[in-house]
DNA sequence: GCGCCGCGCCAGATGTCCTTTCCGGCGATT
DNA sequence: AATCGCCGGAAAGGACATCTGGCGCGGCGC
């Protein structure tokens, strides 16, 4: 999923070099020179990040505004006027999660974005996405097109190893090793016939077949 | 609440200075200049921040190793080696939430564990809400759908532990160690038969099932 | 000291899942 | 097309996890 960062500064070259940078880097970017419009944008667009040129934002941001209703949490980054670490200092004291001092590193920059976006929505969800399989390792649930589907424990681990590389092969003895632990060779028949009440249960549709037989090797995950 | 904070650098005088400041400014300070005593006590204590000296040992911290069992999600700041910007991208690409280069100012380095104490612990607020379910930790008190339950200390604390991230699974071993504290394995009985218990109390409505049981792993508050 | 309560633990009952077995059918090879 | 090995699906027994009522202990208030 990308992350939507806001970016609120008024200096018209850095803007745009940000913006351009940033959509190359993944991200949705929103951009604009004024204050006033970069608090309606926090609140209609509810971004994942703020990036901010100007410290008196930083405080609004946090404080909020009557009758106004953005994330007063969201995470923030500064992009402080000079390379002064009194000013970053001031910043990260007045609630922005980090600071930076220009001119900048626009790689560091990337980096801190990521660390800051890594921490804020850690434990958020923790998923593994195969095609039309969702799945959630956090709460070890499966949706497949958005239905979901109750799995035991050996199927969600089965599955769970499978769509960790869909379309990979894996070899029986491999699956036999990693899911179930077993060293010795010759308990296909226990795979199997996990695999088979795995396939039927992930069939939400008549045609669906996402657990597929690899004849005499193994099983992967999606033709 | 005083926050803990480990300080793991090899170099005696800033090591020294680090420690002596923080206190000052109102931390519980650890520090050690060897790795492996970083490890155990980020295990053993429990650090709510850890100061790293060396980048090999945030790898180390974040992947985890066998058998150890610390906070893998424990805000980092790394004291890079040098000024150099590329030694802070690398720290945060992989995993510190943070990092400044040497020469350091320590004002900036409080304001920034500041920061991040600020962003991890967010969460940690007095009110925990999941779902129907609303948990006061200054009281100690918890209702269902408006209806006040009363809870023994262990409950509270299995209840707290679930709801702070609510259709999460935890494992039996995650709970047993952080309600109960133990190391072990094996004392399932005490954690089920409080979960059975638990489990009744929020019982408000004839259908509710709040504490679930996942099978062959553990319990999750909430479907 | 006495009663009450929470806690840890136990054991029988209950329920779920895993493995194995059987059989029919398919794929590959000749 | 025949044969052999491999696989899918269903079903059943056994294995294992879980639930829950109850017991003894220890701490606390009275």
């Amino acid at each position: 999923m990308q992350s939507a960062v806001l970016v609120a500064e008024p200096e018209p070259e850095t803007r745009e070099y940000l913006g351009r940078q940033l959509r190359v880097d993944g991200f949705d970017v929103l951009d604009t020179a004024r204050r006033s419009e970069a608090l309606e944008l926090a609140e209609r667009v509810r971004p994942d990040l703020v990036l901010l040129g100007e410290l008196d934002l930083c405080q609004r941001l946090r404080r909020g505004e009557p009758g106004r209703t953005w994330d007063r949490n969201v995470p923030v980054i500064l992009l402080a006027p000079t390379s002064d670490p009194d000013e970053r200092v001031r910043a990260l004291e007045r609630g922005a999660d980090d600071a930076v001092g220009r001119p900048f590193a626009y790689e560091e920059l990337l980096a801190r974005i990521r660390a800051l976006l890594r921490r804020s929505t850690a434990s958020a969800t923790e998923l593994v996405v195969a095609g039309d399989i969702v799945v959630d390792r956090r709460t070890r649930r499966v949706a497949v097109r958005d239905a979901l589907v109750a799995l035991s424990a050996r199927e969600f681990e089965l599955l769970l190893r499978l769509a960790s590389e869909p379309y990979r092969v894996f070899t029986k003895e491999e699956l036999l090793r990693e899911v179930w632990g077993y060293r010795a060779v010759g308990r296909t028949r226990t795979l199997e016939s996990h695999a088979s009440r795995l396939r039927k249960k992930l069939r939400v549709g008549p045609d669906d077949d996402f657990v597929v037989n690899v004849w005499g090797v193994g099983y992967r995950l999606l033709e």
